[in-house]
DNA sequence: CTGAAAGCGCTTACAG
DNA sequence: CTGAAAGCGCTTACAG
């Protein structure tokens, strides 16, 4: 456990004084070559590694994005959190993740911890931290949202075309013959939730048919509320020939409900997801689902965050959906 | 963009010292109850949260422990890293992940970067960091390994009972008449691989079943892998009834290639898989899986960490794997 | 119990 | 181009 050596040290074995050490590593000032090489060398023969958490205090800034995530188990949020990994890549900033497990103490607590280490920036995924309390933090430090809505602070949320990925989805099993389509939709309080079933709607209704509520039920995102759902579905009775989800771990929960009662996707029930997961390409059968990149989307929200550390605006790009039909879905029987 | 409040600001509105307000942050020394209170008070009104940053550089120590991980996007890591925060719960240390995406040169970049924020503890997650680096690293600051093993640090390093896993699995097989039985092995330079293939050959030796090479493919734990490794074996045109995969990942790969070609599972194809990660529950069929609980190694990683910062030793607990049968195992036909 | 002082490791005006 | 000085925000001996 011997002592790590300093800026002091360097400039001892290199006979230069700390500022200039402090100069040749910063590298926006000029020194002579022969002292810079002089402390190059001395830095190399001590293996000296600058303090960021000192350099942090005399900068008045970390270079540390504080990422508030909800959890990191799950493989949405995992590839979000790849994305801005991507996105602050090679920027000199780097991502500190926090969790909230969806819990308002959690989350809160997550925040604080971000915030008391001085975090430059932050992002916020998903969460139900109060928009007052988001906006307030912005007035701080730039805050960039994806996965939620931020009232008045819109230009700082990534946007997602979820209604119109939701029209393609369920225009495609419109095309192939589906009249009777259920809806498993997300959480209802959550705006992407809402969109998609608008395009749902809108999709059955621009084709002229009818919407029926008893073919629409609510499930929270995960794949035991898809598999809930469809048992509520099906105890209605109402007859049905295929079924779009809100996203694809619902999705994956009613496939395995349909397996447990003999019912075989796409041959009696079409099934469409949301998100195009990782995983989706390995279920059976691969899933025919909306993508929406949540690597982009983690992308985007890092260079928005860097253009707002730049004094720049965020100029978020809405994130567009692509319908990806693979083989859950097939032309109705009869 | 006003100034955050500092410990001065707190002093001088409670009439007290800086080094009084520093006393009452702490709690670790006596102050009168009234400027307690005055500081308190102070506090409150000001909404100030001390700088972390700040007091990391006067204690000399961060409070923060780096985690070297790989992937911020597979389950595997995912669960891994849900464990840790959960071991590092209310101990005061917090968590900060970097990635090395199983890039030398990405897996150094992160150390170096966890190293330059003054980590107090790492916990490596995989990777191909050197053993020797390593060793050099754990004598300046704690170190816990999990999903790799390193020479001369063995009990740091959290140590998974593989081979009788896989040998549970295999014994599954065999008693469900299995006499031909494929594995699909992983990363051969991995220990975890070896230890699994062990098991496998030992559970076929112990039943007096042959030890066919023919029947032994190599892949890379992903799915795709998986996948084509299917292939490979399908192409050597040897019988087998069953297959048992070095992980769940690759179980997938090999559950699309068998659908692809029509071979249905359990019934032409018994399939087992490990790991157990949270998706295998949704597998169509469900799978049948060794569990190894990432949550739990997660869990001990962090807990062996927070003793090596204690002065303890780590007392690591050997983690226990357990046969989890679901549906992708039946009796051979005929 | 409490304040003034010194220090953590680094950086940047400030004078040469 | 370069060194001495001061400061970032906090903490802990050191003397009362």
């Amino acid at each position: 456990m011997s002592k790590q050596p300093t800026v002091s040290d360097i400039a001892r074995l290199a006979h230069v004084s700390p500022s200039t050490v402090s100069r040749v590593l910063t590298g926006n000032s000029r020194v002579h070559p022969a002292k810079s090489a002089a402390v190059l060398a001395a830095i190399e023969q001590l293996n000296f590694r600058p303090n960021l958490t000192a350099r942090a205090l005399a900068l008045g800034k970390s270079m540390v994005i504080g990422i508030l995530t909800q959890s990191m188990m799950s493989q949405f949020y995992g590839e979000l959190a790849q994305g801005i990994e991507d996105g602050l890549a090679g920027s000199g900033y780097q991502g500190v993740f926090a969790s909230g497990h969806w819990e308002s103490l959690d989350e809160q607590a997550a925040l604080d911890i971000l915030l008391a280490r001085q975090v430059d920036g932050l992002i916020v995924l998903g969460g139900y931290h109060p928009d007052t309390a988001l906006r307030a933090i912005n007035k701080q430090i730039p805050l960039i949202a994806v996965g939620r809505h931020i009232e008045g602070l819109e230009d700082h949320c990534i946007r997602v075309e979820n209604a119109s990925g939701s029209f393609q989805a369920v225009r495609h099993l419109i095309d192939l013959g589906h009249r009777r389509i259920a809806h498993i939709g997300g959480i209802p309080s959550h705006l992407d939730a809402c969109e998609r079933q608008r395009g749902y709607t809108e999709a059955l209704t621009s084709a002229g048919l009818a919407v029926d509520e008893r073919l629409i039920v609510e499930g929270n995102f995960t794949e035991q509320s898809g598999l809930l759902a469809l048992e509520t579905l099906l105890a209605r009775g109402s007859h049905f020939t295929a079924i779009f989800a809100a996203n694809d771990q619902m999705a994956y929960g009613i496939r395995l409900g349909l397996y447990r009662r003999g019912l075989r996707v796409p041959d009696d029930i079409s099934l469409v997801g949301f998100d195009d997961l990782l995983g989706s390409v390995y279920t059976t059968p691969p899933l025919t689902t909306v993508r929406q990149s949540m690597l982009e989307q983690g992308r985007q929200a890092a260079r928005g965050l860097l253009r707002l550390l730049a004094n720049e605006p965020p100029a978020l790009p809405s994130i567009t959906t692509e319908l990806v039909i693979r083989e859950t879905t097939a032309r109705v029987r009869g």
